[in-house]
DNA sequence: CCTGTGATCGTCT
DNA sequence: GACGATCACAGGT
């Protein structure tokens, strides 16, 4: 089943969750979602905490559309938009589809180095800021739900600012997460 | 396994 | 002018 935006049209906390274990493909390459973060209006971790910007402008669109930001000059960083300028982070893919296209982007043949990370994983994917703003129910996006998936909780990576949450999520045991995430439920 | 560091630059203070 | 929602690599344990 295809994601839309009603999909996205809902909290974060809540949408975060049901991430892991959908597949994600750009260009029909991609693969199944393993990380995933959630980020709230509230979040003084969160880019849209202190209002609408021109970097952070997406958030405060529709839901169910791409925020991609640079992180630290080099990397990008893919979001998925929800209600109320929150998003969620996409930190991880267990590659399934376009194997070698993937390798060659990333310059490694070692499967578990291609997608785990928010800036390997958009390096893997072709993403740029080209592509912030798009709506994540066409192309180049396709997005299908998740199927039975064990989900682990944690901590989220990365930030200084309301570092205590806990609203990582990974599918538990995976080894394309970005680190090691502690089973729960 | 772990910790530390350099790269690199747009964004916001 | 400081600081990142990061990564790769180096070195020590």
């Amino acid at each position: 089943m295809k994601l839309g935006r009603s999909f996205f049209a809902r909290s974060v906390h809540e949408v975060a969750p049901e991430l892991v274990g959908a597949t994600l493909l750009v260009d029909g390459v991609g693969g199944k979602i393993v990380e995933v973060e959630a980020y709230d209006h509230e979040d003084p971790a969160a880019h849209s905490y202190r209002g609408r910007t021109a970097r952070n402008a997406s958030m405060f669109g529709p839901p169910g559309h791409a925020y991609v930001y640079r992180s630290y000059g080099i990397h990008w960083c893919l979001n998925f938009v929800c209600e109320a300028a929150s998003a969620a982070l996409i930190r991880a893919l267990e590659p399934t589809i376009g194997l070698e296209t993937m390798a060659k982007r990333r310059g490694t043949n070692e499967p578990r180095l291609l997608a785990a990370g928010p800036g390997r994983l958009t390096q893997a994917l072709g993403l740029t800021g080209e592509h912030d703003g798009l709506a994540l129910d066409r192309p180049p996006f396709a997005l299908y739900a998740a199927g039975e998936v064990e989900i682990a909780v944690g901590q989220r990576i990365g930030i200084t600012k309301a570092a205590d949450v806990p609203w990582r999520y990974g599918e538990a045991g995976s080894p394309y997460l970005s680190r090691p995430l502690k089973r729960s439920s």
